[in-house]
Formats: C-alpha cells, sequence, structure tokens
DNA sequence: GGATATCATAGCATAACACTCGGGTATTGT
DNA sequence: ACAATACCCGAGTGTTATGCTATGATATCC
C-alpha cells in the first residue's frame, strides 16, 4: 500500500498553512522552503489543493495561499481525496463510482476491501490541521 | 490510496485454495479459470505468496497449491505483504526500514501517516481467510 | 515416456510519477 | 507608468512500476 508523494508533500504544505493561520497570504515559495520541497512541483499541488477548495489564493504582490476554511474542518482526508483522486483500494470498491464489476453481487474478496477502505478512511478523516497544530506544539514543550 | 491488482488478484486466489482447503493440491489453471484470471501472470503472484510462504507447491502431474497453514492462520495482511512489500503510506513510516528521514525526530505528518498504517494494517490483520471462508456461506444461505 | 504441472527468466507496451521549463496574468508599492 | 512580486497554466521528460505475454526448463505421476 502507498500514496504518492503528492499526498506526503501536499499534507506537509497544508500544515505549514494551518500553522501559520491568521497571518494573512503565505507565498508558496516561503512554504517550498520551510519544508524543503521544490516550489514549482508545489505550485501544480496547490492547484489541485484550491480546486478542491481547501485552500484560497491572492494573486499579486504580498499575494499567497490561505486555508479556505479553519484548520479545524479540514482533515486528512479531505487532502489525500483532493491529490490522489477517490480513496479505493482495488478499483471495485471505489469510494466515488463503485465500478462496475458483474461478481459485485457474490464477491466476498469485495466485501474484504470495502472494509480495508472503512478503515482508511475512518483514520484520514479522524485528523484534522488542528490536531496536528496542537500536537506539534505538545511535542515542542518538550 | 491504491493497491496494485497483485492484491487484487492474490486474495481471490489464495480465497479459492481456502475453499478448497482439504481436498488435496489444486492445480493454478483451475484457480485461474475460476476467480477469472490470466493463469501465467497467476503464476508469478503465486510464486511470490509461496516465497513468503504462504502456499506449498507439489510439481508434477496431479500437483498443485495447497496453503501451506490453515486457512484461520493467515489473514488479507499476509497476503498484501508478501505481494506488495512492507505498508507504508509513504516511505518513512515503512514497516520495514523506517527509512531515513532527518526530519524523523520532530514531523509531525510522520506520526499522521504511522497512525494512518496503524488503521489499515489493524484492518488487514483482523480478516482472515477462514472468516471470508464462513462469510461466503453465510451469504450462500440467503 | 508422455502428460501434467510447477519453476524461472526475459521482454514489452502502457501509464503514472515526480519533476523541470517557459511562459502568462494579476496585484501592489513607488 | 512600471517594476517587482506572486499566482496561473500547459507542455515536455526521464524514470519506475504495472500488467501482462512468451518461451523454455524441470519435476512427478501413470
Amino acid at each position: 500500500m502507498r500514496l504518492s508523494t503528492r499526498s506526503h508533500y501536499g499534507l506537509k504544505a497544508m500544515f505549514d498553512l494551518a500553522q501559520n493561520y491568521g497571518s494573512g497570504p503565505i507565498p508558496l515559495k516561503t512554504v517550498a522552503e520551510r519544508q524543503n520541497l521544490s516550489d514549482h512541483y508545489l505550485e501544480q499541488l496547490i492547484a489541485m489543493l484550491r480546486k478542491a477548495g481547501l485552500v484560497k489564493s491572492v494573486r499579486g504582490a504580498q499575494g499567497g495561499y490561505v486555508l479556505a476554511r479553519e484548520p479545524s474542518a479540514i482533515n486528512v482526508g479531505d487532502i489525500i481525496r483532493a491529490l490522489e483522486g477517490p480513496i479505493a483500494p482495488v478499483y471495485c470498491v471505489s469510494e466515488k463510482d463503485p465500478g462496475s464489476c458483474d461478481e459485485a453481487d457474490y464477491c466476498i474478496t469485495r466485501t474484504v476491501w470495502a472494509r480495508v477502505r472503512d478503515g482508511f478512511t475512518a483514520v484520514c478523516d479522524s485528523i484534522s490541521l488542528a490536531d496536528m497544530c496542537r500536537e506539534a506544539k505538545e511535542s515542542h514543550k518538550r
């Protein structure tokens, strides 16, 4: 099981924006430098996040990106879905468009994959950016 | 999030062997036909399962494959690991060889991926082939 | 010894991934 | 006005994984 680096980088970037939430728009270059990512590549990723309605952009000088909602209202699952598409361990149990499998009715393996998917999404949807910020604060104390 | 078809096909094949557990070795061609898979490709997959110690082979005429252990002692996680390698949403939290990330100590996103991984493995390791056989029997009643 | 199987390796077309590059457009401050 | 800043967009590219197919060798049973 593997996610692409899109999720990896995307979560880093979103976490960065969450930690700076309230300080106005943050230029992408700043995020890329802080998180040690290629800024050109990150641009493509943030475009996906913008189209998914997770971030808002402010163009021009002193512009940048801001979270579209409060950190507590954005969770890891949102980010993964925006960057990797609907969550599906195998195509026939895709979140979106269940996939047309003629064995769907009686296929036992299918129900297994559905449970695997649900276990995965349960975790992803239970962790918000706000949770991560809180955790970061606590780990910094020590 | 996506698994390759290896897991998809592999689970189907292993489930087939589980349902025929106790009837001696099953030739791969039979499994492939029943599960509607390319037998040549399945051969490669079962080789991986054999090397992982999940199935035993009997060569020659009247030969075939048998589960190496009882269906209750083989779970979905075993099969996925055999076919896809160690489970890791992102490289830095791989089950095997955690990956050398210099940010590992303080990286918050890393702890998130670890939780995602654990949620995933918890489900996979909780479903055995025996469970699937039982489920199949019950759904057949109806 | 022939039929039936597993075993092993190589090859190959397609697609996804992880970028880079080169521009264009909007906004701000001077 | 104009330059600097920063978002926006599409095309191109090397690498890797995927999902096969094909060919042949080896072992075992009857």
